[in-house]
DNA sequence: GGTAGTTATACTCAATTTGAGTATAAATAA
DNA sequence: TTATTTATACTCAAATTGAGTATAACTACC
């Protein structure tokens, strides 16, 4: 009873990969570097194809290893999207679902092309240096015209911006870039033939092919908030490390500045962090240097790493 | 580039759903009312039809409102499963990729056939006596004896069972069972031709069919997790409830009792409850009947529903 | 070679949150 | 009445968190 009806139009799956790393500060995803000067960038992605693969992952460290090639550290399933409108639809093609990836690594490098900064596609995101002027400036304006007759959706956009008093939450990132895109204010929705959006979009941010930036934006959400609960984090860091690289990963990922001796506090008493003796030469005192202890292995909680109520750097404590 | 040789083998997407409601002190998932007496129960299932279904969930509660015809709550995606030998491998058959959902109702029965107590099929998750007998005269000493030649699986599941000092982790439900699968004692791996499972498994709780049963443990497992930081409970709950309720449905699904003043003192402050000025009436003093306050929609964190290290209902506080 | 600048680390302290109670109130059943 | 049952209020110590101050250990420069 179920299963009745093949031979209908065929489904397609892709398998899309947001491989994310950090390198000094810079939040950084690994593209494809076929670009042109039309067309923007796209992830690492190819079709799922179960007599070649036993499983997804197999699929895409496949298609990861063919058009990037990067060493992947974790590896984790973020959604599967399969809306009409949201991918390639070429009449009578097959119709595409595309299953969304996570994947960290601790080898960046900053070739232009391949590496670039995620915060280049969400601007708002980055609240390091404080909140971003362009949500005052751009964003609200042009979403408030867009609610003003659309007010189902007021809630959730309070809720998704933190507006009026309610605190801004740095992991709902997808949740911001679909409201964009419903809005109309990102390229994507023009490219997707949506009637409300404008060929140039108001909003600032680089676009993505096909699906790609809201994949990236889920990445992105998962990977903030999994940073508070697991300890992902070492997946981004490189063998030794001092607790000010440590932290200033975390800031990177966040988007947010955190206060340096709970930093060190939290993550010391975490267990999951060994001394090596060795230490770090740079400017000022030498810093020790660390290495994950990866005995324990990884699935254990890192509780604690909350972001406070919002804090610019300007204001930051210590130095 | 991609999306080459179209043609090959079939994709076939099944949208199944875990449908959890709880019904004083069960814990129930809605399934299929044809079961035979050969065969286990399944989820309510069907295929993802494009030219059908705008969106995955447009056709998940097409198969719902077909199979089962409950009202669905919240509704979400949990993840996307694809390994070869874990749904129906008929050879020529098109391979099977199912997207799994959880779907919340607070409109249980408890037809026999119809609303099943999840802990039937997960006997090993239902702390709230204390822990299972079961974990130590059953579970242990055979996933041990697996162990034995599997160490690399070791530290897995120390953390998932939390053996050795390690805490119970009541959300990890998936990771338990999948390494019960994986080790060979439950039904369903001797179903899917595992080589080390025995026909009859050693490890008590019902089967379900194809991948359900992974499925349902995905459920549990994000409901019991998401309940800590999202109001999802409430979800569960009729119109109006005591905080008694409240908290036997809470004990109910994460499977652990909770401290009844503190848990009261946590949910008051929330925020999320507004008094009615109505009353219980039962045995007992009369409990002042809540609701759940709509206007302020769901999606603001509800922190603080943690779990302090076990503790049996014997020996709990109070009464 | 002393001093300013820079970064790291140790320690403090109040506010809040949590875990675990005791005490009391309001009903019913005998 | 009195025991039993359930609900609710309040207490209190321990732990955690947010936000500092104080000091240590380097480098660069005059």
């Amino acid at each position: 009873m179920q299963h009745s009806k093949a031979g209908e139009p065929q489904i397609l799956i892709d398998l899309s990969t947001a491989i994310i790393g950090t390198d000094g500060g810079i939040f950084q995803c690994r593209l494809v570097e076929d670009a042109t000067d039309t067309q923007p960038g796209r992830l690492p992605f190819g079709p799922f194809v179960p007599d070649q693969h036993r499983t997804m992952e197999i699929g895409l460290r496949q298609w990861v290893g063919e058009q990037v090639g990067v060493a992947l550290g974790h590896v984790e399933q973020l959604y599967t999207f399969a809306d009409r409108g949201r991918q390639n639809t070429t009449p009578g093609a097959p119709h595409v679902v595309s299953v969304g990836y996570l994947a960290l690594t601790n080898q960046t490098g900053s070739q232009t092309q391949a590496w670039r900064d995620i915060y280049s596609f969400f601007p708002w995101e980055d609240w390091r240096d404080g909140e971003p002027s362009m949500l005052a400036d751009i964003i609200y304006p042009a979403l408030d015209s867009w609610l003003a007759h659309h007010s189902e959706r007021r809630e959730s956009a309070r809720l998704a911006f933190g507006r009026d008093g309610l605190p801004w939450g740095e992991e709902y990132v997808l949740e911001r870039y679909e409201l964009l895109y419903e809005a109309g204010l990102v390229a994507e929705a023009f490219a997707d033939g949506r009637e409300n959006a404008a060929p140039t979009p108001p909003v600032p941010g680089d676009a993505l092919q096909l699906d790609h930036r809201r994949i990236l934006a889920t990445a992105v959400g998962r990977l903030r908030a999994k940073l508070k609960y697991r300890p992902v984090i070492f997946d981004l860091m490189p063998q030794t490390f001092t607790l000010t690289q440590l932290q200033h990963t975390a800031e990177t990922v966040l988007g947010v500045t955190l206060h340096k001796q709970n930093f060190r506090r939290l993550v010391e008493k975490s267990g999951f962090l060994e001394a090596t003796g060795q230490m770090s030469k740079a400017r000022g005192r030498p810093a020790e240097l660390f290495k994950f202890r990866h005995q324990e292995r990884s699935e254990r909680p890192l509780a604690g790493l909350r972001v406070s109520p919002g804090r610019a750097r300007a204001s930051d404590a210590s130095d």
